[in-house]
RNA sequence: GGGGGCGUAGCUCAACUGGUCAGAGCUCUGGAUUGUCGAUCCAGCGGUUGCGGGUUCGAGCCCCGUCGCCCCCGCCA
């Protein structure tokens, strides 16, 4: 029982020879004197002809074959006639003439075909085994399994320490929901699942290791979306004595040298960086797409000159009126304009401003109001050309800006605009330290531990709303694939950062107890990073949802298909964990 | 917690406003076949229209409830 080749690895170099191969049957040509199977296994296809008195006393056996049933084959390479060749197939050129047949397992038909990428997932997630027999999913997980590969010999190469951290920890109030596991030894406590290995990873800079990085599994008990999992996997990485540079250039490396190895792909480094108020004010979005170029653009005061009485209205009771263009694009039939407008809507837009240029006039509901002193002025500040639809909207800005954002994101679908690159990798940087929550508060942006940007230290007492973080966010497609920061490492910094959003030292001491001793010991100055690691698989293979990259993942509503997770538990497990369900 | 889409044969889908609407392709089963390559040709099997109610002379279609899948908002520092 020793196999020789896979299927999918054999071509002309190997004729001649003689070759024993583990595989399944993909199908069965059946012409009686003379028959084919093509066999697979996870390299790929072959064909395997039977004849002659092999046929003949084999044929038994192939009688009871059946598609995607397991078998080993013995034979020999063998080329095939020039009219014989099959172009589509890597192995087309040579086919196995087999000697041997033997039935490992026999497959009753299967609940549907793997290769049927129309298949429901529903379905397809049940009998997830099967479905991942297919050759995109091996493409997909061979390229994960190498880019984790390459992305774990970069940073050890970097003089980087993988270290594991517990996924059963103690329960910290803010951030994600944590799943919780409950306690048998201690009646009425729970671990809770890590949401990520953050706090543990600065213990170990105060250790000095000095570089540290992990592929950790993390678990947050959210509602779920196409780009997100209950678990999922996060490279995790931390530095001392470093700066943001320093953590720019190991993860532009650390890709760049893995998009080249494992795809053979070259990607351009450094990567860009934009400030957030830069990117807040041009693409809507904090993860904007740079593939694509159309910016949001202010035109409030153009729409002073509109002659229309809501706009009037609203330009003067301190709306903004932000627009956007794209070139080259068809006027929108009814239907269409409804579909993009309803979406405007939802986003909390009033409505939808839609003006087509074309033949040096505008064409649209609002048309009718337009002056030649703004039209003139409106084709000279958006550069205007023929065939260009303008769609705005009105409202208070950042409201705009962030409703625009989506559009734009609906607008380049909705247009199949192509992009102009593979893959836009961008920075965003400054993001601000503090946020104002909905009842006035201050309150953290990031996380606790987020280094303000020193020249803006002094606005601390005065106006913390404008003070920066030193805090990035890696955007691949507009996706944010990896995010980190530069930590407070000095106790007085971080007395007076819980001060700012009012966690008195009694708080503290209760969430971040263990850490704040630690920080007392001589913490180094450290930063890092945590790049979704499954997003980043997703992104590059150009996939919609995270779960074509996750060998076993979970439905929206957090259930496994496969093994019916979560299950019922006993009363006996109950009354171990000491808990009692109520309703 | 909220909005939207979907659920008909093993799979993918069809069935105009409620009335020969239980249909097709693929799979599957049987047969034919000496160069096929998601083979071809002939024949056949296959249904609780997700589930439970209701309206109606009559429901795949309308109404209410429920379950499941997908997309989105909230949420996810």
């Amino acid at each position: 029982m020793k196999r020789t080749h896979y299927c999918g690895q054999l071509n002309k170099s190997n004729l001649g020879q003689n070759v024993t191969l583990f595989g399944w049957v993909k199908s069965i040509r059946d012409h009686k004197k003379i028959l084919f199977i093509d066999m697979y296994d996870r390299e790929g296809s072959l064909q395997i002809l039977f004849k002659d008195s092999a046929l003949d006393n084999l044929r038994n056996e192939i009688n009871k074959l059946t598609p995607e049933s397991c078998i080993s084959i013995k034979g020999k390479v063998i080329e095939r006639d020039t009219d014989k060749k099959n172009s589509k197939l890597p192995t087309g050129e040579i086919e196995i003439e087999a000697s041997e047949l033997s039935i490992i397992s026999i497959s009753p038909s299967l609940p549907f075909d793997p290769d049927n990428s129309k298949t429901s997932e529903e379905i397809r997630l049940k009998y997830r085994y099967l479905d991942l027999r297919n050759p995109a999913a091996k493409y997909a997980f061979k390229i994960r399994s190498l880019f984790a590969h390459s992305m774990r010999e970069t940073l050890i190469k970097d003089g980087f320490f993988e270290i594991e951290t517990p996924y059963m920890i103690k329960y910290t109030p803010g951030g994600a929901r944590n799943f919780l596991v409950p306690s048998r030894n201690y009646p009425g406590k729970a671990y809770a699942l890590a949401e990520s290995p953050q706090i543990f990873k600065q213990l170990f800079m105060i250790s000095g290791f000095d570089k540290y990085f992990q592929f950790a599994r993390c678990f947050r008990d959210e509602d779920l979306r196409a780009e997100r999992q209950p678990e999922f996997t996060q490279l995790d990485l931390e530095m001392s004595f470093i700066d943001e540079e320093n953590i720019f250039s190991i993860i532009e490396n650390c890709i760049k040298e893995s998009c080249q190895k494992v795809l053979g792909k070259t990607i351009n480094t450094p990567f860009s960086r934009i400030e957030f108020e830069e990117v807040m004010s041009k693409y809507g979005s904090d993860k904007p797409d740079l593939r694509y170029d159309f910016i949001l653009q202010d035109i409030t005061p153009l729409f002073n000159l509109v002659e229309a009485d809501f706009i009037k209205k609203g330009v003067a009771s301190g709306q903004a009126v932000i627009a956007i263009a794209f070139p080259n694009t068809p006027q929108l039939n009814r239907k269409s304009f409804d579909a993009i407008t309803s979406k405007a809507i939802n986003c909390g837009s009033k409505g939808l401003i839609n003006l087509y240029y074309k033949d040096s006039t505008f064409v649209g509901a609002i048309a009718k109001f337009l002056s030649e002193n703004f039209k003139s002025k409106v084709v000279s500040e958006l550069n205007l050309k023929d065939n260009t639809n303008i769609f705005a909207i009105m409202a208070e800005k950042s409201k705009c800006l962030e409703i625009m954002g989506r559009l734009r994101a609906e607008f380049i679908d909705l247009f199949a605009i192509q992009p102009s690159t593979e893959y836009a990798f961008c920075w965003v940087t400054g993001f601000p330290l503090f946020a104002k929550s909905d009842d006035g508060e201050i309150i953290a942006n990031h996380h606790l531990f987020t280094h303000p940007r020193i020249e803006d230290l002094k606005y601390m007492d005065t106006d913390p709303l404008k003070i920066r973080a030193r805090q990035y966010d890696l955007v691949l497609n507009g996706v944010e694939i990896a995010g980190g920061s530069i930590r407070v490492h000095n106790p007085e910094l971080q007395t007076k950062i819980f001060k700012t959003v009012r966690i008195g030292d009694e708080e503290a001491r209760d969430r971040f107890g263990f850490f704040l001793e630690a920080l007392k010991y001589g913490a180094p100055p450290h930063g890092g990073i945590a790049v979704g690691f499954d997003r980043l698989i997703m992104e590059l293979l150009h996939q919609k949802s995270l779960r074509d990259i996750i060998a076993l993942p979970k439905t929206q509503n957090g259930q496994c298909l496969l093994t019916e997770a979560p299950s019922q538990i006993t009363e006996k497990q109950l009354r171990e964990l000491h808990i009692k369900i109520t309703e």
